[in-house]
Formats: structure tokens, C-alpha cells, sequence
DNA sequence: AGCCAGGCCCATT
DNA sequence: AATGGGCATGGC
């Protein structure tokens, strides 16, 4: 793959490692959708991104950001590398010719804390549908709709308000994780710490993070790659594909880590892309 | 209609 | 440390 950031636009050249679907549908984000016109748009933070097809393997990124873009999208990581490595494994190749042009997102933080705890037992268009609806009520006008609210205005909101936005139980987990990120030092902690273990263990703190949540958000908003999420689809792919016996999710998401190292990340969104490939998201 | 969803909290053992 | 019941709510 290769790219070049103009004032308004990314172009990307031989993106075999770069599919917007594949991206966009593999479930680390929430807001992003097909225009009638077949672009894919997403939308993180503050910042608004068009994708457009040119041609094979070309693609046009439209964004008035398109810094910001370069990072969100990862383009400093050599994914062929990482498809050659875990490609030594005979049994993630199915997975990896489907789901090639998946990459690991680099999401702003508290979006990421905020929309996993949503995620947690729920359905991803019920999430979305959330995640939306928390934006429209307490983000930012924008020119083309509403940014992720910042941690001050996430904290104007109340249970009653997380509950109405469909949010269900875990409205108070919202509720007390909101008031504790802007009154303790979680965030510097979690970015200054070099110990996957010791985020770990911070994430675990919160309310409404659990150790698949707390994964989840060690990969998406803090890049950390040693780490392997076992939701409801990994506990399948592991029992049924794998054929593993452990009923434990840690230790299944230390088996894994054990297997994948710190390829772990990437192989788990693969994965979860591939034991997935027949549920529509557009 | 009933099961399931990118599981977690909390009480009990 | 491990286990299990309960849980809001909508998608399918």
C-alpha cells in the first residue's frame, strides 16, 4: 500500500491491504455508514471522513483533516508484514484472504471506553444506534452532524439520559466511568504506563468494564497488540474452528496470546471479521 | 415468540 | 479464585 496526503484527500495506491468495508464493518467503531453514491463515510472524534473507490485497489480518503486520518487508519504499520507472519499459520488463511484489507484502528480513547462499555452483551446495531444517538444529544455541532462529546460535555449527561438513548443498565456504568475519568488521573495513567497487564488492570477498575471490554479497549484505544478479546464470536471460533476445550474467556484470550504474540490484536479482528462474514452492517 | 447480542456486576461458595 | 443468576433493550 501506498498513500499521499494532499490538503483535502488521502490517496491511497495498491490498497489490497486497505478495504473500506472491511474496515468499517469489523465492528472497533460504530459510526460510519454507505452513501447512496457507494461511498463509505466514518466519522470519530471531531472528524468526518468520505471514501470513494477510483479504481482497483485506489481509493480517494476526503476529509478536511487528513493528519488526523493517516493515524485513525493505521497507514504507518506494514500490514503485509503482519499477513505474512500470521500467515505461517495453516488454519488463519481462510480468514486472512477474506479479511486482508482490515486494519486496526487508532481511536481517540474515550470514545473507545464510552462505546465499549455500551457494547458489552448488545447487539452492534443497537449499539450504533446509541453511540449516535450520545453524539446528537451532547457533541458538537459539526458541519455535517455532531462530534463525539468531549469528556465536559459527557459529564452534563445523566442516567436518565443514557437510559433514554436505549443504553439499558448500563447507563450507571456510563454515569460513574464519566465522573471518574474527569476527576482521577486514568487516562495519563493508562497512556504513561508501559505494562499491557497494568492498563489492564486500571481499565478493570471501571465500572462496566469487564476483561473482554477492558481488551477491547486496549487494542482499539490504547494500540496494544498483545491482547486478544473473546466475545460471543471468538468463544465460538475457539470451541468450533479451533477446537479448543477451555470455557474460560481468559484464559481462551490467554491461549490465544500465548499462539499469537504480539500479532494477537490483528489475528483477533481477522478472526472475528471472517466468523462474521455473512451478517450485513450497511 | 423467543433467543441472542463484541459481558458485567455482585453474591455465594 | 471460581461459579452462576440477573440484567435493559432491540435485532432478527
Amino acid at each position: 500500500m501506498k498513500y499521499v496526503v494532499n490538503n483535502d484527500n488521502i490517496e491511497v495506491f495498491d490498497a489490497s491491504t486497505f478495504e473500506p468495508e472491511s474496515i468499517l464493518t469489523s465492528g472497533q467503531l460504530f459510526r460510519f455508514g454507505l452513501l447512496e453514491n457507494g461511498d463509505w463515510w466514518v466519522e470519530t472524534g471531531e472528524n468526518r471522513a468520505e471514501i470513494t473507490k477510483i479504481g482497483d485497489n485506489h481509493y480517494k480518503i476526503l476529509t478536511s483533516n487528513p493528519k488526523f486520518f493517516v493515524n485513525y487508519f493505521d497507514f504507518l504499520t506494514n500490514y503485509d508484514i503482519i499477513l505474512e507472519r500470521l500467515g505461517k499459520f495453516e488454519m488463519l488463511r481462510p480468514a486472512l484472504d477474506y479479511g486482508k484489507g482490515v486494519r486496526l484502528l487508532r481511536q481517540p480513547l474515550v470514545e473507545v471506553i464510552i462505546n465499549f462499555i455500551i457494547s458489552a452483551n448488545n447487539n452492534i446495531p443497537r449499539i450504533r444506534k446509541s453511540v449516535t444517538g450520545i453524539c446528537e444529544r451532547f457533541g458538537s455541532k459539526t458541519d455535517w452532524g455532531f462530534a463525539f462529546p468531549t469528556l465536559e460535555q459527557l459529564s452534563q449527561a445523566t442516567e436518565q439520559d443514557f437510559t433514554d438513548l436505549g443504553c439499558g443498565y448500563r447507563a450507571p456504568y456510563l454515569v460513574d466511568t464519566i465522573k471518574r475519568l474527569g476527576s482521577e488521573k486514568i487516562l495519563e495513567n493508562l497512556r504513561n504506563t508501559d505494562s499491557t497487564e497494568n492498563a489492564r488492570q486500571i481499565l478493570l477498575s471501571l465500572k462496566g468494564v469487564g476483561p473482554k471490554v477492558a481488551d477491547c479497549i486496549l487494542l482499539f484505544g490504547l494500540n496494544r497488540y498483545d491482547v486478544f478479546p473473546v466475545d460471543t464470536w471468538i468463544n465460538k471460533v475457539y470451541t468450533n474452528d479451533f477446537g479448543g476445550m477451555e470455557t474460560n474467556r481468559k484464559k481462551i484470550a490467554q491461549w490465544f496470546v500465548e499462539q499469537f504474540g504480539l500479532d494477537s490484536g490483528y489475528c483477533q479482528q481477522y478472526l472475528f471479521y471472517y466468523k462474521r462474514k455473512d451478517i450485513t452492517l450497511k
